[in-house]
DNA sequence: CGACTATATTCGCTTGGATGAATGTAGCTG
DNA sequence: CAGCTACATTCATCCAAGCGAATATAGTCG
C-alpha cells in the first residue's frame, strides 16, 4: 500500500522523499514534535496546498502520520519500521544541527505553542 | 567547488544523490572497498556510460574519489566531512542488510579480486 | 605511427515531480 | 441553512535529470 511496507525495493524512494528542501524543512519541524498543518505553512513560509501537496507525499511514503481533530489535522513523523528508516531520521537530527535555516524554522515555531489551536 | 563543500545549503541534494537505484548500487559497492569503472559496470549490468554517468553524478556531489592508475581509474567512497555526510554513509550500511539486490551485487562482486586488472 | 582498451561526454528524447492557481471537501459556528 | 476555516486535490506548466546512442579522450601496446 505505502512506500514504507516495501522497504527492501524502495529504499531509492526514501531517499528521494528526504530529496526535496521544503520537505526536509517538515521532516524537520515534525522531528520536534506533532504539528497541525496550519502551523507548518506559517513556519515555511510557504503556500499552503504546497506545503499539503509535500506532507500527502510523506505519507504515502510512510514517512508521516496524519490525525484528525476537529477542523485541524496533526502531522507527527512515523516510529521507524527498518533500521535503514532510523538512520534516515538520525540522519535528520543531523541536519537539524548543519543547516541554519533548519533552525530558523524551528525558532519561528518555537513562538508557537504545541497543540496551541494554530497559533491563536 | 562540489557539493560537498556546502554541506549547510545542500542537505536535499546530498540526498538527492542517494535517490537512484543504480547511485545507490555503486555507493554500496563501493563502501566494500576501491572498484574500477569496468568492475562495477560488469556487476551492476548496465551499460558503461551509464555508470559512468552516474560516478560523474557522485563526483561532484563529493560523495566519491578517483584515482586514476594507467588505463583504469579507480572509484572510492569519500571520506565524511560531516556528521550528516556520515550518517549518510550509515544508511547506506543498513540498504545492503535490507536490500537483496544489494547482496546479489556483492556477490557478483566477490568474484572479481579488488585491483584485479579489471576482472581479468 | 595505428589499433585497442578503459572511461568520459554530448545529444536528443522522455519522464518524474515541483509549482501556482483554482477548486473541492469536511467540520465548526451562528 | 449559510458562511467560515482548515486542509486536500486537480490542472497546466515547467524543469531537473535519467536513458540510449553516438562520439570523444586518454593511455597502452605493437
Amino acid at each position: 500500500m505505502n512506500v514504507a511496507a516495501r522497504p527492501v525495493a524502495r529504499a531509492d524512494r526514501l531517499f528521494r522523499a528526504f530529496s526535496d528542501r521544503t520537505r526536509l524543512r517538515l521532516l524537520a519541524l515534525l522531528a520536534r514534535g506533532e504539528r497541525c498543518v496550519c502551523d507548518l505553512v506559517e513556519v515555511v513560509r510557504l503556500p499552503q496546498p504546497t506545503v499539503s501537496r509535500h506532507l500527502a507525499y510523506l505519507r504515502k511514503a510512510g514517512l508521516v502520520r496524519a490525525r484528525k481533530d476537529g477542523l485541524w489535522i496533526y502531522y507527527r513523523l512515523a516510529p521507524a519500521k527498518s533500521a535503514f528508516h532510523a538512520k534516515l531520521l538520525e540522519c535528520l537530527g543531523c541536519c537539524f544541527k548543519e543547516v541554519p535555516e533548519f533552525k530558523r524554522d524551528a525558532k519561528r515555531l518555537g513562538r508557537c505553542a504545541p497543540n496551541s489551536a494554530c497559533c491563536a
